[in-house]
DNA sequence: TCTCAAATAGGAATCATTCCGAAAGATAAT
DNA sequence: ATTATCTTTCGGAATGATTCCTATTTGAGA
């Protein structure tokens, strides 16, 4: 996972500018680097930086960033995206009632290499989710 | 995998109707069972069995049938969802250049009981998807 | 055959995201 | 410091798959 100082080297060797904007979304990323946050977070929370930040760049510079594989962007139907900063190979655990996303360790490691040998597929990227419901929701659950 | 009967047997369990519409939309769904059919595909082929049924049908539906476990929804942003028919745990390979889906056996079974108890969360659906390029993609990309 | 809750058709609404074009700004060369 | 150039930003309009709405139709039990 980047930090700050390593997210600035990689814009500079990918040869994209170092504007204001970026560096408020850098910041809120990092601050938020757990919670999975989505373009209306970043947006809400980078404008405390960065007052006229629009939500045009929010949008532009998460998908720069996850175009240029510093971020990852968990794609989702009718409800935001989510933005992941752990590259790593991990599953995240979606849950369905309050929405947060948190990690999980791979039980065992999957050798990918033997799907481009059995199913002639080159793999570019993985994605490992499981929906469900968190450890808060299920304790609200059980007073209801 | 159900196959034509038990699809309509579980209709009838679960007190959906079986009307023409859904019986159009179970036989495309069997015909294109290895192919993880998008709404726009299962409409343009429903068509030609039931020549009135609306898109509103189709994607009424596919999300009935999804939400009471009878298919699997794979959701994605920007493009169409894709349903799989196949309930049991494997991966999908999805192309990013023909957008063609197709099953990968999981190499390794993953303990989700742990995941209660270590983390718990209480899963309810998994989904496992790898992102690259299929063989014949890869094959096409060489020649040009 | 009657009855009625459930299902359908078609059109409008949704809304996260992308697209657009003009203005502003970052960076490097002069 | 000035200039030149290419990138980035901004705000608003457009997009498009999906959902919502409602009048009408229909499946299935009595
Ligand atoms: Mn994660
Ligand atoms: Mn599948
Ligand atoms: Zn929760
Ligand atoms: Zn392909």
């Amino acid at each position: 996972m980047l930090n700050k100082t390593e997210f600035i080297d990689q814009l500079r060797e990918k040869g994209l500018k170092v504007t204001p904007q970026r560096l408020s979304v850098i910041e809120t990323l990092m601050e938020n680097r757990y919670d999975h946050p989505g373009a209306a977070l970043v947006y809400r929370e980078a404008r405390k930086k960065l007052a006229s930040i629009s939500l045009s760049t929010v949008y532009a510079t998460l998908k720069e960033f996850s175009e240029h594989g510093m971020i990852r962007a968990l794609e989702f139907d009718r409800i935001e995206n989510r933005y992941d900063l752990d590259l790593s190979e991990h599953v995240n655990l979606v849950c369905l009632k309050c929405g947060s996303i948190s990690d999980f360790d791979l039980p065992c490691s999957i050798e990918t290499k033997n799907i481009k040998r059995k199913a002639g597929f080159v793999i570019t990227d993985t994605r490992m989710e499981y929906y469900g419901y968190c450890r808060n929701c299920m304790k609200n659950t059980l007073k209801e």
